[in-house]
DNA sequence: CTGAATCCCTAACGATACTG
DNA sequence: CAGTATCGTTAGGGATTCAG
């Protein structure tokens, strides 16, 4: 399969990426599924119950992941990626690959200028 | 190499694709090399002059492409992918492929709502 | 031809407080 | 525990105009 530009279909899986959390969520349910709400906040610094919250949801809404809630007291809901949502795997291994490089770029760069 | 999603280089490589034009402009880059300004502006449509040249300012600061502007009247500026941006080619073809296929899974998903 | 400058709008993100 | 609701801020993007 060829890259054709006009097409296009690569910007259909950006969208599914962007988000600031989505791909650190991603990586932590491909490692290890499910995981509770609260499990996902404590390994995510700095991310607010809002937006791990909607986050979760537009993945959901694609299929990514799936949403569990156990009608206990307290309350128990578990994330699990989907099967559909591991097919993202080789797009966030590429990337992973790629950024580690592309640290090891920027600091290049970084001593060319002095 | 395996994915850790506390390490997140993932992030890095998201953020040089994020920016709503950035990967059809590569695309296109990575299809033909060297690119005038005006020839990149007909091949994407609907993008504005500004557009254009902000993104592509962006992936020029990345070292991803290159700008030659050639002193001439009228200005003659062309575009062209770096080595270090062909690096991302592994990205947009996962990204393409998926992509492909999501496109299946929607139809299907619309097949089940009927 | 290839931009820069300006203004505007919206969607994304964030902080905080409240709830079954 | 796992969320909603509300409010405010900010960054991205777009339309338009001007310029070397």
């Amino acid at each position: 399969m060829e890259l054709e530009p006009d097409l296009c279909s690569v910007s259909d899986a950006l969208e599914i990426l962007v988000g600031k959390w989505k791909p650190i969520i991603l990586l932590h349910l491909i490692k290890k599924s499910p995981l509770r709400f609260s499990e996902l906040k404590q390994r995510i610094p700095g991310i607010t119950q809002k937006m791990l919250t909607s986050q979760l949801r537009e993945l959901e809404e694609e299929d990514i992941i799936q949403r569990v809630v156990y009608p206990v007291v307290p309350p128990k809901v578990e994330y699990s990626i989907t099967e559909y949502g591991k097919s993202l795997e080789p797009i966030l291994n590429a990337m992973h690959e790629w950024g580690t490089k592309h640290t090891l770029h920027k600091k290049q760069k970084l001593k060319q200028e002095f």
